[in-house]
DNA sequence: ATATAATCGAGACGGTACGTCCGGTCTTGCT
DNA sequence: AGCAAGACCGGACGTACCGTCTCGATTATAT
């Protein structure tokens, strides 16, 4: 569970008495909104939509969640939630062009696409909003690039290295993302496993290793 | 000139009766469409509140643009369609280096923030829309890639290298742009000239060598 | 009261759930309209204005009177709604003379003139509408039409004549109104006590008998 | 010809030089209007569509009738504009039903119906369009009733009378075309004729002959 | 058992923006 | 000049959602 803040509980602590939210409603709406983000997109999305298609009352949607970010980021996090195995292939390659296709994976989902790109968009606009998607989105995902950076210097692939291990493993997390998201969402591209390769083999070897003399081969030696 | 299809003079080649379009209105209408973008975001953008600022009927405005999404796309491409023109600092990593802040510096500003994620998010439902995002924006910037490895091509420092060239621009173009992109927007932190250095390094050496034993020094070598 | 379809409560017995539509709303626009009507006329009244005037939202007049038409033939059917009596002045004469003139007087206002007509022009391409006029505002007035009928009946002044008694009455009222109203609208000119004399006598006794010899005299015989 | 201000020739005695305006113009528009009033009603009809149907620009209409009520105006008229001849029957009882009946069918058009009525009603805040439409459209109107009246005198059928010929003219007219245009318009029954044998027995004998003992065969006689 | 209290559905409410249409005016180039 | 074409400003259109509110009807727990 991603744990936000909204949903069944409201306030938290306080009540005590009167008639409790059902939590029935709950997975109604956020499974209405993901449904509704695939047919309509972040722009046609409508609270009063989803109330009707999760057959409840707008008001029942707006004592959970007061905004149209809130209920998205949430329904997607849902999404984003399940359990996050990284199995051990035995090499750094294999472990970072894994990640890569998983991460391919869960983003290129129509109910994700859309609504991942107009939340990070409407986050740029609201630091509560960024700090929440950080928290619920990213930072699960950077897990998978510590444990594989744990694996890897447990093997010996890589060392401690100099600076701070954070600022490493958030640099990495930026390339590794950022260049799955580009290529998916603005180029347009499929992430299939020849561009993983290709891929894993700059970020790992680098590109003067990999577009120089005697670089076409390297990739193999590692196998 | 980002000349898209849209503005004064409408398909083009076609209409010669009748009152011409004003070249003024279209100016104003992006100029104000960049200003209501920072002070109201994507989502607080619209048509009746450009048309207000751009001092222009509303009809003008949907004359030219039919929706919102052309209208933020012409008004960004506008913004960044200044010439792009990269100094030859000498050596691949300070190339590779300048196009990075470049790209961050471009990316950074208000104006082009919002409204870039914004356009990308509609661009996922819009394949036209999708295409002239791809031409307008990000053709250009790519541009620089191609210069710079077209430079280091001719110092020695890359080889061609196997494969399609045109891959290997779009891997590399995918890995600069969206490392930056997910910095800035999703991890929400600055590209300042230490981040650069270290995505550098990391993009021409690899991760082996960057964070293995003696990798600290590495860099220098290539200086 | 006209009771018309319009107004508070809708379909009349249906909704039971949700909250109630406010009587205040319908009573306040029914004023803004009339009040609009005389300022602007038909051609100048305007949903949206009489939302404003009536200190309330567009959606909720729309919510009542979904068009212009049906709006305005509620307002004038509440201002002709008055308790139509007709004091028994004794003889048929009198109370046709009295009839014209209260008729008159009816259609003689500010807000009534160009709303009925306009109302009327609509109903020429609207049964419905047509249908709604008949009974809102042309049936309570031929009531009394009726009732000065019967009391000449019982007076020996006129006998039930041949025929159908609807038809009759219905005769009688498209010329009285008719005459009224062209002598208002159409020609332009006031329907003063001269005017209601003479029309009275036209009507009761005859064309003939009014301008031929000896005419002068006849309705000095009735008083 | 009604002869209105409007229509070619524009400005009256003035223009000498430039392009005359084209006569055909002229009764393309007067045409394409009417058959816009019958397709789309009053309301419905819009300068731009008259334009276009009578495949002339937007500005050749507004230079020759400057609002739509005009315009109207004028297509109504010289619909109302044949020849109106009224063949002498022989008796003022066969001439008033003559007059009737031929009104009736004049109105009861549907070109006719709606845009006489919808003038009328914007006359009522217009002075001038109200003075127009009495020239233009009642004074043809109202010259039946005084060659009818003439023929009667000649006959001996009436007499002179006292008081102004001009009001007892006035008078007829207001109750003879009150009575057609309220028959048809509101209370939406046809003019028959039935209808018009009995309501010429009301105006030449009066109510109280019509309705009273031995009355029903008044008319008879005069037969 | 009976209050008490919060939730639920329904839907009206005051607003704001939508994208379209028309009214009238104005350029522009052709006749 | 007139004319066809069509852009221009302004403003109303009727609709859709917004987020809030008032209802009556349900459920829980807390007496």
């Amino acid at each position: 569970m991603s744990g936000t803040a909204a949903g069944t509980g409201g306030t938290g602590g306080g009540r005590r008495t009167g008639r409790p939210r059902s939590a029935a409603a709950d997975r109604a709406i956020l499974h209405a909104t993901r449904a509704a983000l695939v047919d309509l997109g972040w722009g046609g999305l409508t609270m009063g939509e989803v109330a009707a298609r999760a057959g409840v009352a707008k008001t029942t949607v707006y004592r959970r969640w007061p905004t149209k970010s809130e209920l998205v980021l949430d329904a997607v996090a849902a999404l984003l939630d399940e359990e996050l195995e990284l199995p051990d292939l035995g090499s750094l390659r294999a472990d970072v062009e894994c990640v890569v296709q998983r991460f391919a994976a869960l983003i290129d989902r129509p109910e994700a696409k859309t609504a991942l790109m107009a939340v990070v968009a409407e986050s740029t606009r609201d630091a509560a909003l960024r700090q929440r998607v950080r928290q619920a989105i990213v930072a699960p995902q950077k897990r998978l690039v510590v444990l594989g950076r744990h694996r890897a210097l447990e093997r010996g692939e890589l060392t401690e290295g100099p600076g701070d291990p954070g600022a490493t493993v958030d640099l990495i997390f930026d390339v590794i993302a950022g260049a799955v998201i580009h290529r998916l969402l603005v180029s347009g591209e499929p992430v299939d496993g020849e561009w993983a390769r290709r891929f894993t083999t700059v970020l790992l070897d680098g590109l003067v290793a990999t577009a120089s003399p005697g670089a076409g081969h390297r990739p193999e030696e590692h196998r």
